[in-house]
DNA sequence: ACCTTGGTTCAACAAGCGTAGAACGAATGG
DNA sequence: CCATTCGTTCTACGCTTGTTGAACCAAGGT
């Protein structure tokens, strides 16, 4: 029917992909634990054996399933790295793919996803706290990541009442303030000369 | 040998406590689902089918281990609240009790957890909406609260980098000029006659 | 037409889980 | 001193999980 040109290997490469999709999805909505790969065999139509057979394991789909497009990190002066902050956010607000939101809402009970998120969030700050001229520089990029990964969660994973519909412009414009006066010096670094 | 009144009722109250404590740190550690009712037992030195006999289920044992005292809400005017926010988070950043930790580890796994975060942040909001004389009152308290969460997670569980050793103070300190914005009015509602 | 490749399924195992109910044994009360 | 309560342990059941290896069967090459 639909398969006009079903070499073997097409067909092979739409079945693995449509099982890893089928993995995010549900790596994103139930978490590492509660996501059996007999659940993700079924959402993809497919033998539980098959699974494991592409992919190597339960941790090694995860994996696979995660390790999305870290989003791009911001650098230049403060001022700048706070609108590449709130445009990062604006992104996330929109549309966060599945594979991050799998990550996000595996990383306080899976190891592994913790790991990955620590990892990520390390890089990230270092961009910022390099932007800040500022004794705590290296806490309050850690502050800023840390409240900004709580606004993401809220709104996709916890669903918080008015978080998880309003206008994404609205809450980056809530926002921005907010994180000018984070990611601004309060008081400069000691020897700056 | 320490039981000088080693009345029975006072004896079970004790493995009760233990049994109850024990459940509380590993819930805390490694969250619901990697929680053994076995493990528990372990930890409390007593046979696994002792924690069922006290608390019904694993479910019920979790209820029980994780329904701390809610934190106090606040209410006034809006820089009151802002700095009633401050106060409270202080107190999250110094010593978050075991059972709201284990609450947190679990939110996004668990639909229980998830559902009593969501009633207690519903409450929380209501508290700081009221307080904000503003159009969008609901969503900068939702904001804020999802924020502060993010925080309380990076320290205690994340423990991002430079967040989880850092003096609670300097937090507080950085970021209240971010929580005085998102509590304070950007634009007043329409009808203020 | 045959054999082979390779995508896919079948059947099953071992381990770990929550849970239940019988059984034990020391303290209690008459 | 016997009977009983009651805190506690023992044993085991049923189920689900990740994982494996053999088996099936349509497509490809020769």
């Amino acid at each position: 029917m639909k398969q006009v040109t079903d070499s073997r290997a097409q067909r092979r490469r739409d079945t693995q992909a449509r099982i890893l999709a089928g993995a995010r999805t549900l790596f994103a909505e139930r978490g590492y634990e509660r996501t059996t790969i007999r659940a993700v065999a079924a959402a993809a139509t497919v033998d539980p054996g098959l699974v494991m057979h592409y992919y190597r394991s339960k941790e090694h789909l995860f994996v696979q399933a995660t390790q999305g497009e870290l989003p791009p990190l911001p650098g230049g002066s403060a001022e700048q790295v706070a609108e590449q902050l709130l445009d990062r956010l604006r992104q996330s607000l929109t549309e966060e793919p599945t594979g991050s939101l799998a990550l996000l809402r595996s990383m306080l009970t899976h190891p592994e996803a913790a790991r990955e998120i620590l990892d990520g969030a390390r890089a990230h700050k270092d961009r910022i706290s390099a932007a800040i001229p500022d004794d705590q520089a290296d806490l309050r990029a850690a502050t800023v990541s840390a409240a900004l990964i709580g606004v993401i969660l809220g709104r996709h994973l916890l669903q918080l009442d008015h978080l998880a519909d309003a206008d994404p412009q609205q809450i980056i414009d809530i926002l921005r303030p907010c994180v000018r006066s984070l990611t601004a010096a309060d008081r400069p670094p000691r020897d700056s000369r």
